[in-house]
DNA sequence: TAAAAATGGCTCACGAATGGATCATTATGA
DNA sequence: TCATAATGATCCATTCGTGAGCCATTTTTA
């Protein structure tokens, strides 16, 4: 029996204690207020480590469905969570957000990020952003390229070492991918400005490189700053 | 058995291992994200070393249709991705945002979101500010406090009439109603900080009322920085 | 009333599993 | 014979679950 099975099991468990727990508050077993089972009673019963355990149910606290007490024990919630809805709403609103919205917010974000990855950037980063910017180079057509463009800013929000700001950027990203911008791209993103592009990307990178946190800043902007003229007309 | 049939069907285990799990992508047997075999399990499973089989699955790593991950294992790429799942995970992650992550976004936007509304902030903008100034001075307890304090900083967003940063910005403010940032909050609000957070308050609602853009930026960079110092302990 | 037990909060170190990467050796085919 | 491909063997960094232990608070017990 190798560790894996054993990991899957773990991972079996975790579902196990989920459902267990929001099964007895969905069907009323447990009432608002009312005592849930310890920590170490659910230890022993689902066969998981406490750090497990207190893991798995984190969220449910987060969410307000739960609640628990130093020396008292864990409860059922008595207030109704609204976040999920929310999400919902946001991820559909951002789908249809404008190229000039997306483009706004861009360039509050990215150049005050490569400010930062100035300073933060690892090896591992910088030969990341090498990569992306010799395959996009490489690149053999539009949509290949734009992949690689992708990627090298995604990297370079990547190595601010902020994880909400990556899954922000991530989040504003998924909008590119949209039919819409596809067709934008392919009317704007001509071999002219593709060479104009990969000098931009290459002065970001070696800015970062030098670890010149206003020069990374600068030339990021001046390039999202052509990106918006291209892309809105401008 | 001559050499030849052995080289021949190193090739073939190649081929049969690129064929099984691009077909088990194509057919739908691993959605998107889900979890492949792991690189020593195919090494078993098709008689190839670890070396031949990690440079066979490369091109299938650098086209994106899987992503791998050190300690975890191999996942289905997710280039089109389901709005739904990835916004349930996007939502989840900024959840277990820390303080420290949330305070470096919010200074990336807000300062300039208070430049552009400065400048396209209407009158019921403006009224509104008024009004969260007055509640948040009025306030009895520090919850209330938060709240219009919050309810500001949100009308100030929403003056720059961009749809998007409305909704990152509703996303980021949604990690401050958790349970952990309450406890923070009550530790750092007290009652001299309050006043010092009312007055860079009037000077920032001040600025936008006059149509200031760099004042409007610059006092909502202050305030912030202060209240990260307050959070983060600076 | 005071001590003991129970409970959640938290940190640390460990082992197993995984992908990342390099090297020397062996087999293959020109 | 020699260049190339495949192999086998390590070592590394990261992730994840586990176990143990300690603390602060609350409840129970003596």
């Amino acid at each position: 029996m190798t560790l894996e099975n054993i990991r899957d099991r773990a991972a079996e468990r975790v579902d196990a204690v989920l459902a267990f727990i929001e099964r007895g508050i969905a069907e009323g077993t447990w009432q608002p207020g009312d005592k849930l089972p310890t920590e170490r009673e659910l230890e022993r019963m689902f066969g998981l480590s406490r750090n497990t355990l207190r893991k798995t149910l984190k969220p449910l606290e987060d969410s307000g469905r739960i609640v628990r007490h130093v020396g008292r024990g864990s409860f059922v919630g008595t207030t109704k969570p609204a976040s999920a809805p929310e999400g919902e709403s946001l991820l559909r609103r951002i789908v249809g957000a404008s190229p000039a919205e997306v483009m706004e917010v861009r360039l509050m974000l990215e150049p005050h990020a490569a400010e930062l990855a100035a300073g933060r950037a690892n090896a591992e980063d910088l030969r990341l952003l090498e990569e992306c910017l010799a395959r996009s180079e490489a690149a053999g057509d539009v949509p290949e390229f734009e992949h690689w463009d992708g990627r090298l800013h995604v990297t370079i929000v990547g190595a601010t070492k902020n994880g909400l700001l990556m899954d922000l950027y991530e989040a504003i990203n998924d909008v590119r991918r949209q039919a819409e911008w596809g067709k934008l791209k392919a009317r704007t993103v001509t071999t002219e400005r593709r060479k104009v592009y990969m000098e931009q990307h290459r002065r970001i990178v070696t800015a970062l490189r030098d670890r010149d946190p206003d020069e990374a800043r600068r030339s990021l902007r001046e390039h999202l700053e052509v990106v918006r003229a291209n892309l809105l007309g401008g």
